[in-house]
DNA sequence: TCAATTGTTCAATGAATTTTGAACAAAGGA
DNA sequence: TCCTTTGTTCAAAATTCATTGAACAATTGA
């Protein structure tokens, strides 16, 4: 129902994303948002990557950078990519840096936050 | 001469690679790097990125997030993109940074440092 | 109405970041 | 040997960031 504030597409700052995906449990979050791509996730998805407060804080971050879209339904909160806003505004960096995000560091696997 | 101490190509890390990038100065040095490949830069071609205090604090972070190599030549530290390091590690992600930062925020002229 | 679920806000804390000027060090040229 | 050039290191200060627990708010279901 309702949207939370989020930046629009020509406001997106390149180094604020770069610097908003610059934390692991951030990437962590974005890398489940793009496995998840079409369904919306709520916070407590993100349960293993953070305590709740903490993810509170992380997903506020990234709704500012505009790199996540937040809609308000009921008590839960919808969390989504802002794909189509970010390939317009930055063509192929997304794409780039999750290609990145996925080849797992030094032969570590990259859990799934609960389903 | 004397490489001063950097990550290996594959101790580099996504997010320490981000974090470092989300800074406008560093973005800048980066940008400029970028448009002079092949000629070494030094750190005062940055001048006008910084003050030289300033710069040498942001061109070490550079350096220890495997972003940058520097060679030191006297009193000279001489600069240059790691692309091949990038490249091999996170293919496609420092082009498309590149890109990115090549679009004009808004309409504004991104100025070249000092020649 | 009561209780449970889902998240946010607040204050506090500790850590990390950015910036500055002063002092220093190393190399090169006059 | 001096002086200049090029950068680094250090300490200090200001700011921002990440994390936590307690309290709160809103919605939903029994």
């Amino acid at each position: 129902m309702a949207l939370l504030p989020q930046p629009s597409t020509d406001q997106l700052d390149l180094a604020a994303i770069l610097g908003v995906l610059g934390d692991s449990t951030r990437l962590g979050i974005v890398a489940y948002l793009a496995r998840n791509e079409g369904k919306p996730l709520s916070c407590g998805q993100f349960l293993d990557l953070g305590s709740k407060t903490n993810l509170s804080y992380h997903l506020a971050k990234l709704r500012e950078a505009g790199v996540t879209r937040t809609e308000a339904v009921g008590t839960s909160r919808l969390i989504t990519l802002r794909r189509d806003d970010l390939d317009r505004r930055f063509p192929g960096l997304l794409d780039s840096i999750l290609a990145s995000a996925n080849l797992r560091p030094l032969g570590q696997t990259v859990p799934d936050p609960v389903s």
